[in-house]
RNA sequence: GCGCCUCUAGCUCAACUGGCAGAGCAACGGACUCUUAAUCCGCAGGUUCGGGGUUCAAGUCCCCGGAGGCGCACCA
C-alpha cells in the first residue's frame, strides 16, 4: 500500500482559494472547473453509491463529494479513515444541500493514518498528548493551528515593519562567554575543543549594542533567548525576543515606536487595535499612558514613596504589603519587588512604568534629571510585562562601575547577575553614541493578540520535562 | 523548588458509602445515491500512570514514585 504512495502531488489551489473563486455558486450548479487539492480527511460520511468527505489543509476545509458512477476507486474512497492524507481531482460544484464541494474524479493516497484521530467532534484535550504530540494537535484541533499561524503572521510583520523602517536584520551569538544583557540565569554548556564552559544568551543586547558601536545604526534581532528558570503559564525556558537598537535615539522616542508597531501589529494579526482578551476589551491604539514607577507606587500605597524615603520606612512598608525583603537588597531592588506586587498586576491598559531605579538597571543611563534612576521603561499590558526600553548607558567607565557591583552580587550568590564582560567595556571605549534600545517578548505579544493564557498554547514544542525517568 | 487538583479503551468521558471495568466517537466488518458530529446493524478494543500496602474483595482507601494543569516564587 505505501508502495503506491506517489513522491509528489501537484495540487492547483489551496483550499481557501477554491471557496474564494467559487463561493458564489448555487445549489446544484456546476462550474465547469476543475481543481487539484490535496490535504488530511477530517469527516467521512459514506452513503450507499454516493460518498461525503470533508478535506481540510492548513488554508481551510473543503467537502468532498464522490460518486460510485464518476469517482475512481469509489469503494476505496469511501473507506477512506480520518487522518488519511489524499490528493484528489474533480470539478468545483455546490449540492442539492447547498454545500461548496470537488466532486472527485480521480484521487490518490498521500498518507495512511495509522495512528487515530482524536475524537472527532471534541478534538484532542489532554494537554499532555498536545504538547508531546503536536503533530497530532494541531490536526485534531483547528485552534492550535491558527494559533501558530497567528505566531508566523506576527514575526513576519515585525521583520516586515523593521525593515520598511529601515533597520536591518543581525545575528549574534548564541553561545556566550560571559552570561550577560540581562539579570536572569544562564544554562552553562561546554566546548570540548576550546575546552572552555559557554552560556546560552540570556538576551543578544550586549551584542547588538556593539554593532551600534561599529556604525549599524538601526538594528534589531529576532530570535531565542533562554533562562534557566522555574517553568510557568508565562515561561519557558527557550522564548523568542525581539531586540532593536536605534543610534541618535532616546527612551522617549523608543515609546513612540514601541507604541506604533505594537498597535500596528495587533491590526495586522488581528484585525484591529481593539482587542479582546480574557473576555476583556482592550484598546492598543496609541498613545499609551506613561507614568512614573514612583508615582504608581505612591498612589497605589497612598503614601509618597522614593529613592530618598528612609529605608527604613521602605522596609515597613515592604513588610505591610506582602514582600518579603532581603538583607541585600537596597532601596531601587525594594521599590521595584513592591510595585511588581502592587501595580504590576492591575495595569490593564497599555502603559509605559518610567524611570526604574539604577540599582536595578545596570545597562541603562542615568536618568537626565532624577538622581538614582535610569532611563528606562517597561510596558506593562494587560498585567504583564511585553517589553523592557531603556536610554543606553554609552559611558565605559560608568558601565564598568555598574559591571563590578554586578560580579560582586554574583559573588554573594546573586545567581541572576550579570558577569563582567570587558569586551563590552572596551567596545563602549571605542564610542557607543546616544542609543535607545527595546526588547519585546514575541511570545507575550502572540498571547495577547491570540488571547491565550498559557504560553505553551503558541509554542509548537514547549519545554516539558521527560516522559519517563531513565532506568 | 513548594501547595492544591488531575491521570480509566486510540480520543472524549462514566463507574454510588470498596462489590462482575462501561458508553459515545474512532478503528474493523456490513447496509444505505445529497450527507453536514449522517444514520442503522455487527465485531473488537483495558498494566484503570508505575510500585507497594490494607481488605474476602481496590479504578475507588493508605504509602512511595512519575507526568500534566493551576497557584506561589523567579523572570519576559
Amino acid at each position: 500500500m505505501v508502495n503506491d504512495i506517489p513522491y509528489s502531488f501537484h495540487k492547483t489551489s489551496d483550499i481557501h482559494q477554491v471557496i474564494d473563486q467559487w463561493s458564489f455558486l448555487s445549489a446544484t450548479q456546476e462550474s465547469g472547473h476543475k481543481v487539484k487539492v490535496a490535504g488530511r480527511v477530517v469527516l467521512s460520511r459514506p452513503q450507499g453509491g454516493l460518498s461525503f468527505a470533508s478535506l481540510r489543509d492548513w488554508t481551510g476545509s473543503i467537502q468532498l463529494f464522490a460518486l460510485k458512477s464518476v469517482t475512481l476507486n469509489f469503494d476505496q474512497f469511501s473507506k477512506l479513515k480520518l487522518g488519511d492524507w489524499v490528493g484528489v481531482e474533480g470539478e468545483v460544484i455546490r449540492t442539492k444541500r447547498g454545500e461548496l464541494s470537488v466532486k472527485v474524479e480521480s484521487w490518490v493516497l498521500l498518507a495512511d493514518a495509522i495512528l487515530g484521530f482524536g475524537d472527532k467532534y471534541k478534538g484532542i484535550k489532554d494537554s499532555e498528548l498536545r504538547m508531546r504530540h503536536r503533530e497530532a494537535d494541531l490536526w485534531a484541533n483547528e485552534r492550535s493551528l491558527e494559533l501558530l499561524l497567528l505566531r508566523s503572521r506576527l514575526i513576519s510583520f515585525l521583520r516586515r515593519y523593521l525593515e520598511n523602517k529601515g533597520y536591518i536584520e543581525v545575528e549574534t551569538p548564541i553561545l556566550h562567554p560571559v552570561p550577560s544583557g540581562a539579570l536572569a540565569r544562564p544554562f552553562v554548556t561546554h566546548h570540548n575543543a576550546l575546552d572552555m564552559d559557554l552560556y546560552l544568551r540570556v538576551a543578544p543586547e550586549l551584542y547588538l549594542k556593539r554593532l551600534v558601536v561599529g556604525g549599524l545604526e538601526k538594528v534589531f534581532e529576532i530570535g531565542r533567548a533562554f533562562r534557566n528558570e522555574g517553568l510557568s503559564p508565562r515561561h519557558n525556558p527557550e522564548f523568542t525576543i525581539m531586540e532593536l537598537y536605534q543610534a541618535y535615539a532616546d527612551y522617549n522616542d523608543i515609546m513612540y515606536l514601541t507604541e506604533e508597531i505594537i498597535s500596528a501589529a495587533a491590526v495586522e494579526v488581528y484585525g484591529s487595535s481593539i482587542i479582546t482578551y480574557q473576555d476583556m476589551q482592550l484598546d492598543l491604539t496609541p498613545p499609551w499612558d506613561r507614568i512614573a514607577l514612583t508615582a504608581l507606587l505612591s498612589e497605589a500605597v497612598s503614601e509618597d514613596v522614593n529613592l530618598d524615603t528612609p529605608l527604613t520606612d521602605l522596609k515597613k512598608l515592604a513588610k505591610k504589603i506582602g514582600v518579603d525583603v532581603d538583607a541585600s537588597w537596597g532601596p531601587g531592588k525594594i521599590v521595584v519587588e513592591m510595585y511588581e506586587k502592587v501595580c504590576e498586576p492591575d495595569l490593564w491598559r497599555p502603559t509605559f512604568v518610567c524611570d526604574y531605579p539604577l540599582e536595578v538597571s545596570p545597562l541603562a543611563r542615568q536618568h537626565r534629571s532624577k538622581k538614582g534612576y535610569v532611563e528606562r521603561f517597561e510596558l506593562i499590558i494587560a498585567g504583564r510585562e511585553l517589553a523592557n526600553a531603556f536610554s543606553e548607558l554609552c559611558d565605559p567607565k560608568e558601565q564598568q562601575r555598574r559591571f563590578v557591583q554586578q560580579s560582586s552580587n554574583l559573588a554573594a550568590g546573586e545567581e541572576e547577575a550579570m558577569g563582567m564582560d570587558l569586551d563590552y567595556v572596551t567596545a563602549l571605549e571605542h564610542g557607543l553614541p546616544p542609543t535607545g534600545g527595546l526588547g519585546i517578548g514575541v511570545d507575550r505579544l502572540v498571547m495577547l493578540l491570540g488571547n491565550v493564557t498559557n504560553i505553551k498554547d503558541i509554542i509548537a514544542f514547549p519545554t516539558l520535562r521527560r516522559e519517563a525517568p531513565p532506568v
